[in-house]
DNA sequence: GCAATTGCTGAAACAAATTTTCATGGGGGA
DNA sequence: TCCCCCATGAAAATTTGTTTCAGCAATTGC
């Protein structure tokens, strides 16, 4: 039971509902269809035993126990009690559940999709940051610290996060490439080798380049870190440590900004917490790059 | 169960806490004894079932159902349930007067780091939204549904950005092109005349180079946008019209992740913006160039 | 195109928890 | 001092939640 008790008290998990929202995509069949009945009355569900959310939800008592595990609790109890605490916290913070969706209709006028876009990002943001398992967060920084040299690997929108988190460890006068294609990776694979590790940055976690790039660097013997947001993905299967983003993607958000900021705020909490670390080193180190880069320009 | 339904869906209960403490001379021992336990330590309480906090507080596991009955619930886990959504109201509302300056010093754990980046991320988006000037924005967009060519202009992290905008212009099937140094843009400034847009973003608008290509393209008469930080800046001067981000930078921060995630936050906004304004005409186009993609990966 | 395997699903057996019942004993009043 | 009342906790009864297992569908490999 210490276990349990150490949930409650530690996470106050105030995002139960946009957890779900993200992972939806990532959901069984039956895990989804209860996934929605929750989204579409929470507080309904709250006040259900498991027997009559099976029902409501035409699924089994089993799936709904299983449902629960899946979003990390020890069991359905564990689960309503984390629901009743959301909704209680949310009506605190007067959360318009609406703007949840994210979603924008061709009769919004400019301030609302600017409320809705804005919110949902802010969201993403708070929802990742909670959702960060500082274990595995760590246990990532151990492995940069060791690594001779960091890979870092993504596509398209995630490959500018990648070049971000190059641009970063790079100033932390660390050794770090960024491949934003799969075939750039596979051309210096060789760069990498045991003891180093590979970040590989994927919103859906099934990419099929992604997955074949971390696949490579994986025979090699190389530490493989994903930053995603699915939890059941092919990537996350490969991966060594995985660190997960919490974002939702609706209508006309198909660019994945959400998931990117997301994405982009991990990459910034790791480097700082690695130049925290050696506080005094990185000092200097930052001081010399930011100095080269005003002789010429400020910042940007 | 409709009863604890309508418990759970109408009451609040913003004070458990306090009811327990006014009626704790009207008890009896027992109950007493549980009451004392329940405001001693609420959030280990809640993470307990009925025995155990029967033997905690010495009593019986009837004596607290008595308890729960006598505070108005229909049994203990009510009573639990109600506990649960009370502290975490109660946790919702200290959390807005927290104060976080960002600043993160070296004595900073894992999880304060973690917390400090991502309020201060998600301030600066908020904050970023509060700013935004209606009229400008529209404006803004009016400009590009008019222009023939968008031109975006960026430096290092700000060049991202801008690279981002491109991709998420050309889905939209605009003309754009995205440069990320002074040269470059130069070489080719031929590609936008009168009646076209330069973007430029630049979290200082003090860059030199961003000001001097702002300037050409001026002199070409085409019309300057700007994405900034700053209130008052020679970029600002020249700029025809100005979106306004909201980002502080501190310590450990200069790679400047909180202002470029305002930009991209910006920027997102814009396009939804002028994807919503033809509505059926950018959904197949964003059909498109989803399945486009998707016929090799899935998103990214 | 078929067999094997994997893994999702729900029924039912099992376990845990809550609630009710009931016997006990202590305190206040006659 | 005795009796009655009722708060109390032990244990039975019930409800609720969890695990196991067999079936089935989808996918992979041959």
């Amino acid at each position: 039971m210490a276990k349990s008790l150490a949930i409650v008290q530690s996470t106050p998990k105030p995002d139960l509902l946009e957890l779900i929202q993200s992972r939806i995509t990532s959901f069984h069949a039956s895990e989804a269809a209860i996934a929605n009945c929750v989204l579409k009355d929470p507080h309904k569900i709250a006040g259900m035993n498991i027997t009559q959310l099976a029902g409501h939800s035409k699924t089994s008592v089993s799936s709904v126990v299983r449902f629960s595990k899946t979003l990390g609790f020890r069991g359905f109890p564990e689960f309503k009690m984390a629901l009743v605490g959301d909704l209680s916290w949310k009506s605190a913070k007067e959360i318009d559940t609406e703007l949840l969706d994210g979603g924008i209709t061709p009769k919004d006028s400019l301030s609302e999709i600017i409320r809705k876009i804005t919110f949902s990002d802010a969201r993403a943001i708070e929802s990742t940051a909670r959702q960060i398992d500082i274990q595995t967060f760590e246990k990532v920084i151990k492995l940069f610290e060791s690594a001779n040299t960091i890979g870092l690997f993504g596509l398209v929108s995630s490959g500018f996060v990648a070049l971000d988190f190059q641009a970063k460890l790079n100033r932390l006068s660390r050794r770090a490439i960024a491949w934003t294609d799969f075939h750039a990776a596979m051309t210096s694979i060789a760069v990498l080798e045991k003891g180093d590790v590979l970040v590989a940055i994927s919103h859906s976690g099934a990419t099929v380049d992604t997955i074949d790039v971390m696949k490579e660097f994986k025979n090699r013997g190389v530490s493989i870190v994903l930053i995603t947001n699915a939890i059941r993905s092919s990537a996350v299967e490969i991966a060594d440590l995985v660190i997960y983003t919490s974002a939702t993607e609706t209508t006309f958000r198909s660019g994945a900004t959400a998931s990117r900021i997301a994405q982009l705020t991990v990459v910034d909490c790791l480097c700082v917490a690695m130049a925290q670390r050696n506080w005094s080193e990185t000092k200097s180190a930052l001081d010399v790059s930011r100095s080269a880069v005003s002789k010429r320009n400020s910042l940007s």
